[in-house]
DNA sequence: GTGGTCTAGACCACA
DNA sequence: GTGGTCTAGACCACA
């Protein structure tokens, strides 16, 4: 898998390599077991310091998304809910809030918000685990 | 209009106070012409830093919302369109792709994420009139 | 309230801080709302990196100890349950892993282990929330 | 005795290594006087780095619980207490601190947390003969 | 002032 | 080689 990073992008770059990581995991182009590129690696490719892709697996550990062994590598774990119902509702509406600021900032309404989240849902055409 | 600011919520309090006159912009409340509280009386009454309000005003004089007359205060203009559609939806997208990524590894599946977001907006009452 | 670091233990220095303040937590030490030190503040206290106190409270505030405001600091927060029974356990049993391998290298048998473990428990004389 | 390694657990290799014989000690599984299989003979049975192996041995070697003898391999030593009494409670506590705010900031009251403790112990049939 | 991010560079544990 | 921790120092967003 290929991944990327916008310098000038709002997103800290720590999280636009996990955000592109989830994403991969989520559309099944990473499946359970798959290695990732090396720390040390992937920075090189990204041009950034290892400590940036670090913070990213860090936090993909913590989600459940990674496991990492140390000497080895970083590996796709198997999937396990890791948080209440409560709690995901909580991340999920803290994503929400910052796309409804975005939008309404850009000039988008509800429908047009909606609809192009539909349209892109549909895209990636993910089931339920 | 009323004016309040969360002081615990994850949003910025100047991101709360620009959002919050977005929204009445887009609602009708406000109209083109209607005058602003001055910053230091809207800063006075949420009780919060001048600064903070400077900056949210700001952000809207830049973003065409509001206009500044030199010692007469800030009110609402006339519509005009900052970026181009491309550029609109190009943002709209980035921050899309967040809450898809956020959703997705939350377990959360397409209907989910849609009724949510929808829900989340029609609380907020964010329409064109 | 007092933390303290000692460098040539085995934890890691960010695990130190964070376990010190979850015990405050938990014995009724910090109640919700107690601010913390800033994280410069504490740095300069015990004479460590200031990105090594940010680490410590920003796990804490991902496993819901703690919540940070940009600009105003750090607070604790109203308790709230994050991790789902599976993973609470996960983690409690990973804590375990280490205790018991240490009694082991210390020559504890079972039941000095478990005495040992119930004296410190009755000490703090926690309740369930 | 057989000696088992979980590539994918949390515990370093070594340590499940070393964990492993302390316990067959413990239990008398292993008694005075008995032989280890070589270092290379053990990676290659469990199909893991010889330097792996080699720094279990010499943990083992360090706290008394093996002695090598040039030429001849590595044998179970008579045992002998490396540590004062105080130096071993204070290293024992300091574990146990760690599981115990662990333990409760995820919400373990005490009760769970022993029992829990118990569980795992008894599983491991950890007791002095 | 506050916390958050990032870099450069070092050192450690582990395999 | 792998990931994890820590320091020193810079810069940013926010109040």
């Amino acid at each position: 898998m290929q991944i990327r990073v916008i310098p000038g992008s709002n997103a800290a770059i720590y999280r636009q390599i996990a955000d592109q990581i989830r994403r991969a995991v989520v559309s099944g182009q990473l499946a359970v077991g798959d290695p990732l590129p090396s720390v040390r690696q992937l920075a090189k490719e990204l041009v950034v310091n290892p400590n940036t892709v670090a913070k990213a697996y860090a936090e993909l550990v913590r989600d459940g998304v990674l496991e990492t062994q140390a000497g080895r590598g970083a590996f796709i774990a198997k999937r396990r809910d890791v948080f209440t119902k409560t709690e995901r509702l909580r991340r999920l509406d803290a994503a929400l809030d910052t796309v409804i600021s975005e939008a309404l900032t850009l000039g988008f309404d509800r429908d047009e918000t909606l609809e192009r989240l539909r349209l892109k849902l549909d895209r990636l055409d993910v089931a339920k685990p």
